[in-house]
DNA sequence: TCTGGGGTCCTAGGACCC
DNA sequence: TCTGGGGTCCTAGGACCC
């Protein structure tokens, strides 16, 4: 058996954890650039605050109602997280960490009573982090994400742990389910299931399976098996290497000024390189984009993309601004309000494994000491102290707004909560 | 004034090879 | 006059996830 866990709206809990005067009160947070609401607790929930609504026509209203709204603190997020997921650990010999919030565990094959188990999740987390998850546990990983759904629907009966152990419930279960919630239908696919009055997960698992591989692929099928209970996606106990590593971020204000574009691509690309160095990888192969503001249909719109082959594999930061700089050349216009820009980097490959270019090899073997050191310094002095001078001095005028911020409580000494001053 | 970011997987089509 | 089949790599784009 499996078991999902996952934590209850979980960037307004943690932001919780550290403001227990917020305890059942409304809290939203915003995403970046304090664009729209990305997370809601359930008071919040409750009030009606609407999902994914640009927070500047929905703030007048949520300060009327007393909601507590913060821009999002990803470090603050990223430790909560990694303090579940070892929390966790300790109770599973398998644990898949999904999302930030999310964890797909096995469950021991000692443990007779899954409910019980359950709820000793649900404490352990609780007591060690004070977040609240709720849990799932079922044969499949899918059908967890069904068992999850339903611990939240009737919290209070279900005490946030339902299982799914028997053909019976899994029946109950599937014909009360939505088909557009299961984990990998999303909007377009359940539109077309719909259409074929498939409306229920048991009107889905009902379908043949030569049309479900045909119209939906070989992921579609997979589905099916697991929903009716035959286990086809394993736990991922480590994580796979990744594919890309990127940045695609809005900057701050629809920019015009070409030399500012390229600081705030630079200072991205930067950023980019320390995650790249921090998995120990280097990048072959370079995507650079550009895009204008495509909710301003008064604007001229224009988007771009292009792909550089780096003749030689690299995580140096310097060279990955040349790069940058080459390709944004290439798809640069002026006379566009730009709105956002950024680089993917695919082709990773471990150092150790890349082959030299004979005719242009590694110009500055001394960068990669050069990166070392510059990593360091910014680890202990605060990111971007020192900084390539492409990415400029003029930061405040296309940074992202978060004006709700709360403190870094937990990964920065400067931040961390004082208790009794 | 203000509308998320970071990913993965799959398919299709073209270029090119033998 | 007739114009194959199998494979790889690359790129673009769609769909989905949290």
């Amino acid at each position: 058996m499996k078991a999902l866990v996952d934590v209850n709206s979980f960037y307004a809990s943690c932001e919780q954890v550290f403001r227990p005067d917020l305890w059942g009160r409304p809290v939203v947070v915003l995403s970046n650039n304090d664009g729209c609401i990305i997370a809601a607790n359930r008071e919040a929930k409750a009030l009606g605050v609407p999902m994914w609504k640009p927070a500047f026509q929905v703030l007048p209203e949520l300060e009327k109602h007393g909601v507590s709204i913060f821009s999002s603190n990803y470090p603050l997020y990223g430790d909560m997280s990694k303090r579940v997921m070892e929390t966790l650990s300790t109770l599973t010999p398998a644990l898949e960490v999904y999302s930030i919030d999310e964890a797909f565990l096995e469950v021991p094959e000692t443990e007779l009573d899954l409910q019980i188990y359950g709820q000793r999740l649900r404490q352990r987390v609780h007591q060690w982090t004070g977040l609240p998850v709720g849990v799932g546990i079922a044969p499949t990983k899918a059908l967890t994400k069904v068992a999850s759904r339903m611990a939240k629907r009737e919290r209070e009966r279900n005490k946030n742990v339902f299982v799914i152990a028997d053909d019976e419930t899994r029946a109950a279960c599937l014909k009360d389910f939505q088909v557009e919630d299961i984990w990998g239908i999303g909007k377009r696919i359940a539109k077309r299931l719909h259409e074929r009055q498939v409306h229920t997960a048991w009107d889905f698992i009902q379908l043949p399976d030569v049309w479900v591989r045909k119209e939906l692929t070989v992921t579609g099928l997979r589905l099916k098996r697991e929903l009716e209970g035959i286990p086809q996606l394993q736990l991922e106990v480590t994580p796979p290497a990744k594919q890309m590593i990127g940045t695609a971020k809005s900057v701050g204000k629809n920019l015009e000024d070409k030399k500012l574009i390229q600081e705030a691509l630079a200072w991205y690309v930067a950023e980019v390189a320390v995650k790249l160095r921090k998995q120990n990888r280097i990048a072959g192969r370079m995507t650079v984009f550009l895009e204008t503001n495509r909710f301003r249909p008064e604007d001229k719109q224009y988007s771009n993309q292009t792909q550089l082959k780096l003749p030689v594999p690299t995580n140096d930061t310097p060279a990955l601004c040349h790069y940058a700089a080459l390709g944004f050349e290439r798809i640069f216009v002026p006379g566009y309000r730009y709105k956002k820009v950024g680089i993917w980097l695919s082709n990773l490959v471990v150092p150790s494994a890349v082959q030299q270019n004979l005719f242009d090899p590694d110009p500055q073997p001394r960068h990669t000491q050069l990166m070392q050191v510059m990593d360091r310094i910014n680890t202990k002095y605060g990111k971007a102290t020192l900084r390539t001078a492409s990415a400029g001095f003029r930061r405040e005028e296309w940074k992202l707004r978060q004006q709700q911020l709360s403190p870094r409580y937990t990964t920065c000494m400067d931040e961390i909560m004082e208790v009794g001053s």
